[in-house]
DNA sequence: GCAAAAGTGTAACATGTGTGACACTCTTAT
DNA sequence: ATAAGAGTGTCACACATGTTACACTTTTGC
């Protein structure tokens, strides 16, 4: 199980028999699960924190009409709901299932914290990794407050862009964009024909020529 | 200051001589700040706590045509960047500056850190802040990623629905409303009339009323 | 090399939303 | 009590985007 765990993101610089210390020292559970359990509701309370140390897990989100939508993957040797442990409102935001037979750590949410106070490495990674969390949730909405699909384009080229150059690599397809952007294929493909029109940019098939950077960018000046 | 720093977040449930007893055991520094001083740009690393004592700052996304964009205030007794003092990408998500004179107190990240494991309540607190704003980011992704109004409107009424009953109370004007669905306010208006003729709702001053909850929710199902 | 699959350019059309405007109502402060 | 301010209902209009469709090109797998 240390050994697993030594490569789970909140165990990082430790060793296994420092993690088996930790690990001893505070109360603790492993849980089997099987396929197809369901191991929490959506709006349920977080109340342990959990690992996954075998097998896989998936969260998804129900909506009112009781259709199931999107789902994330979680493996091993990562932790479940990592930023829902602690917070006013700390539940869980999906369905939590297994899709496979496995089992997992548990701690409850007192021994976790105190888990974090007995060794300051494992402090700082839990705080990476709730920190991160935010910082990625944080990037996703400046994407999704950007409103017509040239902004979000301009914003796009320009992230990826290397200063001192003028040609952007593409390693992903229009189609694949529009999915990330989260437009429809064909109205992507309208706007660039546009945007080129305009002589912002050159889209070719595996990159793009930034042809006017100064007007690229005042298409962000709002 | 240790009566300032009682009402903040990260000191709640201590006196204030045990928050006197954290902070002289840390090694900080009190950093007075004027008027329209630059405290750190968008981008820079973030290496220390912050907690402002006195004054106001404020933080500007700051665009790529160089206009600055959207704002968010500071105020006594609140923390900088809390959920970007660690992290993997641990930089200012936007600049910050000083809409007034005032101080701060400013622990850096080593010492930060040595504190939080020092007290498990100062622990709680953090985790419960940077948790706090995973939470409320990933809130509002879920209502970006709803395409049309009335989506918007009908998940807002059906979180805020408490099970048995059939009316919300309204703590928030339609204009608060409908900036915090991100959309224009007219237009909210016009999905409720809408919603309201096809009888799904009652939208009243101070309340709304769910007349028809099975429509309502089929709302939601794609 | 060839066929099938995937991706791309483009068009006509429907529709949801933002904008700006205005009258009206409710709340707040003096 | 009254005036000023904030919030609300509604309209006409412009416009960006999604939808559906089809021809064409490129890539992939055998």
């Amino acid at each position: 199980m240390f050994e697993i765990l030594k490569a789970s993101p909140l165990f990082i610089g430790l060793r296994a028999e420092e993690i088996n210390f930790l690990i001893n020292n505070s109360s603790h559970q492993i849980k089997q699960f099987s396929n197809k359990e369901v191991l929490a509701y959506a709006g349920e309370r977080v109340e342990k924190a959990m690992i996954v140390l075998d097998g896989k897990l998936q969260g998804e989100m129900v909506d009112f009409a009781g259709n199931s939508l999107k789902i994330e993957e979680i493996e091993p040797p990562q932790m479940v709901a990592a930023a829902f442990l602690y917070g006013p409102q700390s539940v869980f935001p999906v369905n939590l299932s297994a899709i496979s037979d496995g089992k997992m750590l548990i701690i409850f949410k007192n021994d976790f914290t105190k888990l974090l106070s007995a060794d300051q490495r494992v402090l700082n990674n839990y705080l990476n990794i709730v920190s991160g969390k935010a910082q990625f949730l944080s990037r996703k909405i400046t994407f999704l407050s950007f409103k017509t699909i040239k902004e979000k384009i301009a914003y796009y080229l320009l992230q990826n862009l290397k200063t001192g150059n003028q040609i952007i690599a593409m390693n992903q397809s229009q189609k694949g964009l529009a999915e990330m952007l989260g437009v429809a294929r064909p109205s992507l493909a309208r706007t660039i024909s546009e945007m080129e029109a305009d002589q912002l940019i050159k889209w070719e098939r595996n990159h793009v020529d930034i042809v006017d950077l100064k007007s690229l960018r005042a298409t962000l000046g709002r």
